[in-house]
DNA sequence: TCCCATAATTAGCATAGACTAATCTCATAT
DNA sequence: ATATGAGATTAGTCTATGCTAATTATGGGA
């Protein structure tokens, strides 16, 4: 009689699919996702990374690089979006079915992200009417695994005088949310640069069609992502 | 400098809260929950019950008699009445809301019932209308811990001739409950007992308004828990 | 080119929780 | 009164995941 043998395909772990998010989040931008990074994302002390990244890597859900960083392979970069869809699924459906604001999901979804099942999801999914953006308007992945890749600009970033849509918001801080949407700027509102300071200066805009002035500081300018308007 | 104390409240793992909610439905009949029952109910081998109710009995969660079995503290009750709370509001939001069936709830809720906040399930009771009982009609304990304990007969011992009311179905058996849900069986209904056959025979009853007859064996009978109705 | 700060890794340990094998206790039937 | 078997417990492992302390690699400046 053989000594049992292990599962060789067990269900991820909420570990395991933290860490995956992560480095998909991280790896998103350059090629490489690097240990402290990782650390600090998920608020866990390196040498704890370097653990974790060993075994991710005998189960082939990264590629390591070692003192370089890491990558997701495909298989990794599945699960990493399967996460992202549900997380954003998640916080769609709290915010539009039981009430919850914009600022105060982020939290609730990460717990829950771990444990509803597929068909829960795809429940939510249909009762949404199969919804393509999250409340902070990021794009939601597909249940097959695909992901719409915009190209955006930080209002920071963006030429005076050009015409936007406000796209996403990047970040899950509750009191900076809160504050973006006393000033209107939620995703989906269409704005024109009218004015930028030199020296890492506020950037000041007009909101579309009100005309609304609105002066944005340098800081949270980083942080909407816009898309420019074709005309 | 000490070295770093231990949290002297820590959060209760999702294990912990698995033990504790056997416990309370093991021991609601008799005082004592036997080990080997608390296995069988959470499909662990006897021995992880044992490592695991010394550590419960010294938080001070259960009590245990050694060879006897264990009991609930008020605290380790309060805690499973928490639980029992949340799978219970859980089950009839999903039923109500998200188009999940009698059988298939039960899987769901088992694992969303660790990741909620009392947040969430507040909001999915006021959505509900703070309702009193879950689908299979057991009582919801209240948010202070406080549940109704009904004085319900098994449809198999109910006296021929008696009038009741189908107030819960004991199993989260999906086969069974389908089984019940096509035959009418559901927590609500009102029947009349009309015959039993000797010998842990059938038990025969009338459906009420309609009249129509239901033939039910004694095993399913003890699964049908009802409460007398007065006149 | 060489040194050093920063980042990454290894070594060693802790905890929760599960397992198997071995042992112990209790109640009951002879 | 005692032997026995069911059920409970203890002993000893294992895995996942975290930590701190110690060590090593890398790349940029002197």
């Amino acid at each position: 009689m053989q000594p049992t043998l292990r599962d060789p395909n067990p269900p991820l772990t909420r570990s395991v699919e933290d860490y995956l998010k992560s480095i998909y989040h991280l790896s998103s931008q350059g090629g490489f996702a690097a240990t402290s990074d990782i650390a600090a994302m998920l608020e866990v002390a390196p040498p704890s990374v370097s653990g974790m990244v060993k075994r991710l890597s005998e189960t082939g859900l990264i590629e390591h690089v070692p003192y370089r960083g890491v990558q997701l392979t495909s298989q990794g970069r599945r699960a990493a979006l399967r996460m992202i869809r549900r997380h954003r699924i998640l916080e769609l459906y709290l915010t539009q079915h039981l009430g919850y604001d914009w600022g105060s999901v982020h939290a609730e979804a990460e717990r829950l992200e771990h444990a509803v099942s597929d068909e829960l999801i795809e429940r939510m999914a249909s009762a949404l009417g199969q919804p393509q953006y999250d409340p902070h308007g990021d794009p939601i992945p597909t249940a097959a695994g695909d992901i719409e890749e915009a190209e955006l600009v930080a209002l920071a970033d963006a030429r005076v005088g050009t015409k936007l849509e406000l796209r996403q918001v990047g970040t899950q801080d509750a009191a900076r949310l809160r504050y973006f949407a006393e000033q209107g700027l939620t995703p989906g509102v269409l704005l024109t640069v009218s004015d930028r300071q030199p020296f890492n200066g506020p950037t000041t805009i007009a909101l579309v069609p009100s005309g609304d002035p609105r002066v944005v500081g340098r800081e949270l300018a980083q942080l909407l992502l816009c898309q420019e308007i074709g005309s």
